[in-house]
DNA sequence: CCTTGACCCTGTAGTTGCTACAGGGTGCAT
DNA sequence: ATGCACCCTGTAGCAACTACAGGGTCAAGG
């Protein structure tokens, strides 16, 4: 059961660029090849590709899922360790929510407040032109 | 009242190294220089950098701060434009905090599934292996 | 048997928005 | 005159891909 990368990619909905640069940068192992030089992955490959899928997809950076694969792979070692870095990564992700959200506010109020009319008047450029316009 | 780069970058918190980058890419025009071949800045680029400052802590990427900069010269032109800009960056905010807010709903589940012990049962590591081992 | 087209290969450069050197020059104070 | 903070240019690096260019391979149809 070989699966060409291209194959491998529309399993895992991963371009094959992505899955070169993965294996470029070491995320992924060099794969055997077939006599024309084709990559030919198996099961393994394809059960760790999934797994740095659904990491990325959870938003994880690339060398946390280098530690969370090398974690997985040291089955006896203590979980704390993968708890931690979950973790880390919800306060990061909570970080961003309130930046975004406080941004939002300062969005909107920039919205409302435009009445139209021409740029001369615009509240949104005023509002981030200089203190010397205002 | 000409500033120096470092001045500058003072004054609009800006580091020297970006101010240069910004002029590399056109959003700043080139100052005029002095004999020691410095830039030696006036208030009108003050202004102009303040004004890129401003629109990048709202979170405009680059391109659409050009955009608003050319719109604000234009001052006789409809605000409507301007308005469209800052509607769609809005759109793009609420877009993230919303990807971001389901995100963090994931995460929050894995890791209150993780119960201790080893690697060997950590649902967080189960939740991102393939189904094979679920 | 040959050609066409879809796939694969490597290697390199581009994206966004900076940041960080390296290897020099300038300007002012001591 | 010498130290130090600042300035200059040019280039390379970051994340995490993406997009070529310029080739090779393979299966199917004529």
């Amino acid at each position: 059961m070989a699966l060409t990368i291209g194959e491998l990619g529309k399993t895992t909905d991963t371009k094959v660029e992505t899955i070169r640069y993965y294996e470029r940068i070491g995320l992924l192992p060099k794969p055997p090849r077939t006599g024309g030089n084709y990559r030919a992955y198996g099961a393994a490959e394809l059960g760790r590709l999934s797994f740095i899928r659904r990491a990325r997809d959870l938003g994880f950076p690339l060398d946390q899922v280098r530690a969370l694969l090398s974690l997985s792979d040291d089955r006896g070692r203590d979980c704390a360790t993968v708890d931690a870095l979950a973790r880390d990564h919800l306060t990061e992700v909570e970080r961003k929510i309130a930046d975004l959200t406080a941004l939002r506010r300062e969005l909107a109020a920039l919205i409302t407040s435009c009445g139209g009319g021409t740029v001369a008047d615009c509240r949104i450029i005023e509002a981030l032109a200089p203190h010397a316009n205002r």
